[in-house]
Order: C-alpha cells, then sequence, then structure tokens
DNA sequence: ATGGTTGCTTAGCAA
C-alpha cells in the first residue's frame, strides 16, 4: 500500500503532471498540499476518471489542500474546529479504511521572530491538540504534508548558512519534534540516512539544478504503521524540467 | 541587505 504527498502549488496549473504521476505510480492515497483554488473549481472530475475519489477544503488564491483515494474516503475535519483562526485551508483529516489520513500544510512562518513565525509555531502545537482529542496514537494514523520545517542539518543544503534561518530554527524543530512525541515517526528517515535529500528547491536560483533544497515534506506514521513501513522515496523525476511545482512527490510504503 | 522565480490575479502578495 503506497501513500504519496505532494505540494502542487496550485493543482490547476500541475493537474496534467499529477494525473500523469497517478497513473504511474498508482498510489492508494495521495495527500495534496498548495491546491491554491476554491472548492467550487477543484478539477474533480479529472481525479475520477483517473480512478480516484477526491475530497478538498480550498479557498480563493493561497493554500488548500486535499485528499484523493482510490476506495472512497470518509470526511473526519476541516480544520482544527478549536475556535482559532485556522490560518487558512491547511488540514483535512479522512478516514480510509482503517487509516486516519491528514493533509496538512503548515503556515510558512514567513520571518524568524514574526508574529507569523509565532503563530506558525502554535499551529504545530494545534495540530497535536487536535490528535489529542480526535485520534490515539495506538491507531493507523498518517499525517502527510508540506511541514515547512527541514527537522536537521542533514535536510538543509547548506546547514551553517542557515542556521537559525527560517524552516532551520530550533524553535520550528522543537515544534515538530513536539507534535511527533505525541506517537509519529518520519517514515524517510526509516529507510534513509543521507544528507543531501531535499523534496523542496528554490525556483529561484537554480535550486535544483544545484541541489540547493530543503526536506521540507513529510509522511508521518504511527507505531502500528511505521512497523509495517516497508520504503519511503523523495520521487526527484517529477521536480524535473518546465512547469514541476517547486516541491516534488513523496511515498511511504506500508505492507 | 537584496535578489532571484512562480502562480494567482491582474500590481501586488505569498512562498
Amino acid at each position: 500500500m503506497k501513500i504519496a504527498s505532494w505540494n502542487v502549488n496550485s493543482v490547476r496549473a500541475r493537474l496534467g503532471r499529477v494525473l500523469a504521476w497517478l497513473s504511474e505510480e498508482r498510489p492508494e492515497v495521495l495527500c495534496i498540499q498548495e491546491t491554491k483554488v476554491v472548492d467550487d473549481a477543484f478539477p474533480a472530475e479529472p481525479f475520477e476518471e483517473a480512478g480516484y475519489v477526491p475530497l478538498f477544503f480550498g479557498q480563493k488564491t493561497y493554500n488548500g489542500v486535499a485528499i484523493l483515494s482510490r476506495t472512497t474516503p470518509l470526511e473526519v475535519s476541516r480544520g482544527f474546529g478549536d475556535g482559532e483562526d485556522d490560518l487558512g485551508a491547511r488540514f483535512l483529516v479522512a478516514e480510509v479504511g482503517p487509516l486516519w489520513v491528514a493533509s496538512v500544510y503548515v503556515p510558512n512562518g514567513r520571518e524568524v521572530g514574526s508574529a507569523h513565525f509565532a503563530q506558525k509555531l502554535a499551529w504545530l502545537g494545534r495540530l497535536r491538540a487536535f490528535l489529542e482529542r480526535n485520534t490515539s496514537p495506538d491507531q493507523e494514523v498518517l499525517l502527510c504534508g508540506d511541514w515547512n520545517v527541514a527537522p536537521e542539518d542533514r535536510d538543509v543544503w547548506d546547514p551553517e548558512a542557515l542556521q537559525g534561518q527560517l524552516h532551520c530554527h530550533p524553535d520550528e524543530r522543537a515544534a515538530l519534534q513536539h507534535l511527533c512525541g505525541w506517537g509519529l515517526v518520519d517514515t524517510f528517515r526509516l529507510h534513509h540516512e543521507d544528507a543531501g535529500l531535499y523534496s523542496w528547491w528554490d525556483y529561484r536560483r537554480l535550486g535544483f539544478p544545484r541541489n540547493r533544497g530543503m526536506r521540507l515534506d513529510m509522511i508521518l506514521a504511527s507505531a502500528s504503521l511505521a512497523r509495517r513501513c516497508v520504503a519511503a522515496e523523495i520521487c526527484r523525476e517529477a521536480r524535473k524540467g518546465k512547469g514541476a511545482s517547486d516541491h516534488t512527490v513523496i511515498t511511504a510504503t506500508f505492507r
């Protein structure tokens, strides 16, 4: 069973690429971030024709998340429902058979020390609170998304230059670690130890050709799933060429 | 300190 996650930077601009990748790889589930489209305009039909049932939670211009599943997903939640500002359409949860799957788009934070940065840290805390209220680490939980945090120095192209910068700040890493402390494992690191493996490369300054990137996208799994995780990959091919998202698609495969 | 690129929307914002 293959699960995938992809920040597509506009689902309409990337539709052809996403459909081509789906037909090639046929994952059970694809979680999408940055759909950048209101629900009325989400391109549901092409995904249905490709054999997927889409759930989507979007807004105008920014953010937006979706879950595509080969079996009909049951929508569990849009946003945290905790009475606070969700900072846009960033969180969608569905049950897919026994799986409890979330598509997650963590706020960027914009600038270390800014109000947006504080909201990013708080958002990660609210996500943990949501898990505590709505599920259990004993369940089969998958959080798939763009975390906007590079968890360790080996996840960034120049850790010295980027030390303390956005995506690498100790407070962001601590917030992500606290979330994982609920009972989640970074599936990629179960299978790969090397530095220099990234999921995002800046469009500017030839980031991808120079492999100047960061690993910001992750599939986090609860213990019962982590035990059954037999592979995890970053699909660099999908970042190549004109018309690619600045993020590439990642996968985790479970026995 | 700033720039570089992309997408949405149409000049400027967000990433």
